[in-house]
DNA sequence: GTAGGTAGTGTTATGTAATAACATACTAGG
DNA sequence: CCTAGTATGTTATTACATAACACTACCTAC
């Protein structure tokens, strides 16, 4: 988990990019906790001593982790996750589970060039590919 | 373009849902856009006469239009768009022009399977996929 | 017909997500 | 020092979405 902190400070070390305390605060509140978290729950506790902040602190440093790719938004329900696979650029699918909220993070490589070929023959060069699952995972199929 | 409301008047009759005058007015309007709307913008010309009218009104009317297939939500940016394909319900991209905005529906039958088994290799049931895309289309292209 | 259920709308108010705009602080480079 | 670049703090506002309740239309059972 601390693991996590780490390879963003190195991450941001090598890119010559500030690791500063909002957006530290901002990715251990990410990494520490189980499912996908909504900005404001973040909002309401990424203030020093776990206090509120402003929304424009933890939207800034949410932009700053999505673009490293040390963070994910889900589209779908606008939250955020925590990448564990730190810093990788290759594509990749969230699913999350309808019982227990947590996200599955799953590499894809075979399907984003279909994709690709699917729209090129529609004329359309896609530059970005949002894909998202909803459904039920392992735990909790086995659970029920 | 009024084959939509046509086809959609057909759709509500053999599935015995009423095909009201707000789900219409709505209808309506995503069919005559060249490029999906937000829903305020809905809510500011769905109302008599193109007033403005109140967000249940629009939201409830997006809720059962999207069941039935007729719309479309995009996730990435909160947009509405009607489907050019009726009340289709295989599994659909959709790919959104950076630069003239327009939506292109794109069929990837071939592409579902692949993701599911990627899921299914996790523990993870798959029972909705979203994917989208952005990206540059064929006029545009053309046009730059 | 009339009571009760279902489906849909109208309306008010509120909750939730995100950004604009501007002021302030820190930190190199000349 | 001074200033350009980067980031944060703060206030206010805009944009997106739903809760809750009243009311109407319609259908069916008794
Ligand atoms: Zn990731
Ligand atoms: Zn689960
Ligand atoms: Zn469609
Ligand atoms: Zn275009």
């Amino acid at each position: 988990m601390h693991d996590l902190i780490r390879q963003a400070e190195a991450l941001c070390q090598r890119s010559g990019m500030a690791f500063t305390a909002p957006r530290r605060r901002v990715l251990e509140i990410l990494a520490a906790s189980e499912t996908p978290m909504k900005a404001y729950d973040l909002i309401s506790k990424a203030g020093e001593g776990g206090q509120a902040t402003k929304p424009p602190t933890v939207y800034r440093a949410l932009d700053f982790l999505c673009q490293l790719g040390l963070v994910h938004r889900i589209e779908q329900d606008a939250t955020f996750v925590a990448c564990n696979h730190a810093g990788h650029s290759h594509p990749m699918a969230l699913f999350v589970c309808n019982t227990c909220l947590k996200a599955t993070e799953v590499a894809y490589d075979e399907v984003a060039p279909i994709l690709e070929k699917a729209a090129e023959m529609q004329g359309f060069h896609l530059t970005r590919l949002v894909v998202e699952g909803r459904g039920q995972c392992q735990d909790c199929a086995l659970a029920a």
